[in-house]
DNA sequence: TGGGTGACTAAGT
DNA sequence: CACTTAGCCACCC
C-alpha cells in the first residue's frame, strides 16, 4: 500500500477528516486550505488515499460527487443530512452554498 | 529526472 | 442550466 503522505497528500486528508458531518469542501478549497491551488492533485490523492477519509465530503465546485461514486456519496449525504438540490432529471448535487465548510 | 495523467476550475458557447 | 476549451499542479511509474 506505499505510504508517502510526505506533506501534500497528509495535509489533504488532514483537510478532509477535519470537515464535520452534514458539511462538505470542494478540491479547490481543500488546496486552497493547504496553501495550494493544485485541485486535481487533491483529486489524484483522493482517488489513491481517499479510501481512508470521507472523500463523499469534498467534491466539485458544481457540486457534483466524483463519477461512479455518486451512488455510494448519496447515501452518506441523506445519512448525514447534507443540502441537496435535486435537478429535474432526477440528478442531484450538493447545496455547497450552505454545505461549504471551513476549517478554523 | 521527466513525461503523462486526472475524484478540478473558471470562463465561454 | 449543461456542455466544451484551455490552464493548472502535484501524483505515479
Amino acid at each position: 500500500m506505499t505510504a508517502p503522505a510526505d506533506d501534500f497528500v497528509s495535509r489533504v486528508l488532514a483537510v478532509v477528516e477535519s470537515i464535520p458531518p452534514g458539511r462538505a469542501m470542494s478540491y479547490g478549497d481543500v488546496a486552497a486550505a493547504i496553501g495550494s491551488r493544485a485541485a486535481r492533485a487533491v483529486g489524484q490523492t483522493m482517488a489513491y488515499y481517499g479510501s481512508d477519509v470521507p472523500w463523499w465530503r469534498v467534491i466539485r465546485s458544481s457540486g457534483h460527487p466524483p463519477e461512479n461514486h455518486e451512488t455510494a456519496a448519496l447515501e452518506q449525504y441523506r445519512t448525514e443530512s447534507t443540502p441537496l438540490i435535486w435537478s429535474a432529471a432526477g440528478h442531484y448535487r450538493v447545496d455547497l452554498r450552505r454545505a461549504r465548510w471551513s476549517p478554523d
